[in-house]
DNA sequence: CACCTGATGTCAGTCACTGCCATCGCGTAG
DNA sequence: CTACGCGATGGCAGTGACTGACATCAGGTG
């Protein structure tokens, strides 16, 4: 039997994710996160670099799947098609995950610190999109726009996927979103 | 004469912008700030809720701007139209601030921490142009994807308009990132 | 002249976060 | 088998952002 408990950085995303729930993010410390989590202050501040980042740790889990989703497209793909391509492949990981993602999202709804938090970590997945669009030949602003109007339809689709009372499956959302954009750009 | 100085409040955000452009951000101190201003730390904290919002005081301003020309279009004019002309009456205002912009901008590009704060600024700026759009008849999700696709060509346009060497006014600037909006969503 | 108001100062306190050093079970070189 | 180093953790003091409570005082008001 080992000295600690295993799974630490899970313990503490745990707790803080319930605590967060039930007293507010701005009304729980550090300190209490790590006692739930059976460790001390300076420990949760080896896994995480701050008190936000805890909600946070699947956000690179989620660049690399829409990297990897926009280097598999085919070829020959637009970029626009590139895009959809990615936010389907994206939308399947999220099945079975709704009620965490509802959650969470809650949490950071109720709070700006949170917001900030999240609105960073999109904003480094628009860029590493934008890297990912211009090595294949993409140039800017194009590259850039692209990401971006991609990551707006993810937005404008998640948040309607976690809305209560929602049921479908995130891609058809996803499909709307973007068909909406296209009608928009179009000038109508 | 009066008991204190006039114009506390320009005077700290003086004062920071000084202080964040000589030694970052991170290794200034609030009561440093304060000092050069000639007051203490508790006031600049009743003057600004935190120690990034004293660079932040435009946005306000800016936010109006951008309502304020939505509400100006032409009644017929298509959601895309009226977002270009938003963006047209925005870029007039910065005429002479480019070298304050740029000072600005360079020390919010210096650190992670302002440029989550800017990122909800334009996340509430966002959801203004949504509800001005939508208070002109432009349901959802239409309203919020031009918003997003408005204010990611405002970003992009403003990010050229700062850059280092760039010389030209920032409205043609922000029409050729409309104009390759289009195109990227047209499919091209 | 007495009183009120608003902008500021003072001070103590909480909490996020950091640096430094101590602890100790475990694997491993010798 | 033993000594040694490693890795995850604890303990603790310190800095700095931010807050609440109370004091101060010039100038306006009745």
């Amino acid at each position: 039997m080992s000295r600690w408990e295993p799974n630490a950085r899970e313990r503490l995303a745990k707790a803080a994710l319930e605590l967060y729930s039930e007293r507010g993010y701005e009304r729980t410390t550090v300190a209490e996160i790590a006692k739930r989590a059976g460790l001390t202050e300076r420990t949760f501040f080896r896994h995480y670099a701050d008190k936000r980042e805890v909600l946070f740790d699947g956000s690179n889990h989620l660049q690399d799947l829409f990297v990897k989703a926009v280097n598999d497209a085919p070829e020959s793909a637009a970029p626009i098609d590139i895009v959809a391509a990615a936010l389907e492949a994206v939308s399947e990981v999220f099945v079975d995950r709704r009620a965490f993602a509802r959650k969470r999202q809650a949490v950071i709804t109720a709070n700006a610190e949170l917001q900030e938090r999240e609105l960073i970590k999109l904003a480094a997945l628009s860029a590493a999109l934008t890297d990912a669009l211009r090595r294949r030949g993409i140039a800017e602003p194009a590259a850039s726009l692209t990401a971006e109007a991609g990551l707006a339809v993810f937005r404008i689709g998640f948040e309607r996927w976690v809305a209560p009372g929602e049921e479908r499956p995130m891609w058809p959302l996803m499909r709307e979103a973007l068909a909406a954009l296209r009608t928009v750009a179009a000038g109508a």
